[in-house]
RNA sequence: GGGUCGCUAGCUCAGCGGUAGAGCACUCGGCUUUUAACCGAUUGGUCCUGAGUUCGAAUCUCAGGCGACCCA
């Protein structure tokens, strides 16, 4: 309601009639509140140790007795008490116990001070408004319980939920081990177009806009690969990107339409130098994040200590249903098959090999709770890996499940330009169907691969997925400041 | 796309056919060791929107909006 407002903006303006800016320019704090409870835990209770502090944050509570008051006050890292008494501050007393609300951001000036009852407190002797908050704060007990509001308002979350800052700071610290990791092994950062004339390098709907002076539709980006590989051809035999990728799909606890990914290539390595790489980094990321390899996601234990299980896709959807794929002749076969073993058989698997990932997707997939690299795709499923060296029908490709969910996925990439071209082609013959996932024929790619593209392991990441373990976070809206979010109505 | 659940005061929620409620927050008064401070008083409402049933709808029905979760 404004009369909460209203009454704040009146506190306002009492602060400049009274001569303090409600608005302040810049405050001078010498200490930040986390560092100031670890340095003087030492400090015994009823006791004053003469250091002058300045420290500067949000009021989160107040608690106001006659002639002595108790705030607490937030900054970044945590909170300290303010001792605030009529003895000490004087007239500027009744202006703090009047005029300043949860919310405000204040400075104050003090020493040290523990309580009788053990709290590290700043005995105030001057303070000064900073910011005049105008609106409430969440409840103070409950915070902010409504899911939408937290996502909708962030920055209300990020004040009240202790955990949801927590979170994004992890969020920074995975970005920038990743980066860190890469740079030590001379991979090399290079950013590529967001926007495109042909979107490839996923099967996936792309969001389409225009470019007005030269009249051209283009498409955000749905994946970083094309390019990337076009500078692996270029000479660069290290390189990576991390940023954003945006799909044209709905939303869900999995889905955001715009996410972030790490794709990093690598010359004359294949998918199983990419395996060892993505153990050696992701053990490496959440080494630094979570201060250890064996972590708990919703009440889960999940060991991320290298090496991780490796089995072929074959392998696993046998385990789980008993069924050898390889002995499929026909697509008839194989749907017979799965039907007997109550599998859903959609006609848009129109392939064994596509019958194949159906099988995996419904019986492997969820239960793959351990990290597990799933190797060796059906080829039909795969247009940008390279034929498997030995297995006809198959790639060289492996995608990385850790509980349940494609966390990783690379390949041996493919590099004849006419194997290529075929596969594009493919594609687009599906696109023409009505496939509206399907990529078409990216010719100044495949130019770039006639030139000539050293032997090269491939690989994409889903920043957003890794950090929702490394965060025991149960959505991708958790893990996304501003996660897409229908307006309201 | 389908299903289930939710939407009531700034926040957290109760009420489920008969005068719109509580705690916190806000406002006022009291209070020099509180930390969900406490005590007293007051203020605050498009009960998500629209239509219907009914003497009477926050409550029942239908449609729509927004969200959460599950499934595809």
């Amino acid at each position: 309601m404004s009369e909460l407002r209203e009454t704040r903006l009146e506190k306002a303006n009492a602060l400049k009639e009274q001569g303090q800016e409600p608005y302040a320019l810049r405050f001078d704090l010498t200490d930040r509140m986390a560092r100031l409870q670890a340095d003087h835990a030492d400090l015994a209770n009823g006791t004053e140790r003469d250091l002058k502090v300045s420290v500067a944050g949000r009021v989160m509570t107040r608690r106001v007795m006659g002639k002595l008051a108790f705030f607490t006050l937030a900054d970044e890292t945590g909170t300290i008490q303010l001792f605030l008494e009529k003895a000490t501050l004087g007239e500027s007393f009744a202006q703090l116990s009047s005029l300043v609300d949860a919310g405000d951001l204040i400075g104050v000036h003090g020493i040290l001070r523990r309580t009788d009852r053990g709290e590290l407190s700043v005995k105030v002797s001057e303070w000064q408004m900073l910011t005049k908050s105008l609106q409430p704060l969440p409840d103070k007990w409950h915070g902010l319980a409504d899911v939408e509001k937290r996502y909708r308002q962030r920055y209300l979350d990020l004040i009240v939920t202790p955990q949801s800052r927590e979170t994004f700071r992890r969020r920074a610290m995975a970005v920038s081990a990743i980066r860190r990791w890469l740079d030590d092994r001379d991979f090399l950062e290079i950013e590529t177009p967001v926007l495109q004339s042909e979107a490839g390098g996923a099967e996936a709907r792309p969001f389409i806009t225009h470019h007005n002076t030269l009249d051209l539709p283009l498409y955000l980006r749905i994946a970083t690969e094309l390019h990337l590989k076009r500078l692996v051809v270029g000479g660069f035999e290290r390189v990576y990107e991390l940023g954003r990728i945006f799909r044209n799909e709905g939303v869900s606890t999995r889905h955001n339409p715009e996410f972030t990914s790490v794709e990093v290539y690598q010359a004359y390595a294949d998918y199983n130098d990419m395996m060892t790489l993505t153990e050696q980094l992701i053990a490496s990321v959440c080494e630094q994040v979570c201060g250890t390899t064996r972590i708990s996601y919703q009440g889960v234990d999940v060991d991320l200590t290298p090496s991780w299980r490796r089995a072929t896709m074959h392998e696993l959807v046998q385990e789980a249903t008993g069924l050898d794929f390889g002995s499929f002749q026909t697509r008839e076969a194989a749907v017979e098959a799965m039907r007997a073993a109550n599998l859903p058989t959609p006609d848009k698997a129109d392939t064994v090999g596509r019958l194949l990932n159906e099988a995996f997707e419904h019986a492997v997939e969820p239960n793959l709770i351990q990290p597990t690299f799933v190797l060796d795709y059906p080829q039909e499923i795969s247009p940008l890996a390279r034929k498997h060296r030995s297995k006809p029908g198959l790639v060289e490709r492996f995608e990385l499940f850790i509980v349940g969910r494609e966390t990783a996925n690379a390949f041996s990439e493919l590099t004849d330009p006419l194997d290529q071209r075929s596969r594009m082609e493919l594609q687009q013959e599906r696109r023409a169907a009505g496939d509206v996932e399907a990529s078409g024929v990216d010719e100044d790619f495949i130019q770039a691969l006639e030139v000539g593209m050293p032997p090269t392991g491939g690989l994409g990441i889903g920043i957003d997925r890794l950090v929702m373990l490394l965060t025991d976070s149960p959505s991708i809206r958790d893990v996304i400041a501003f996660p897409l979010m229908r307006p309201e109505g």
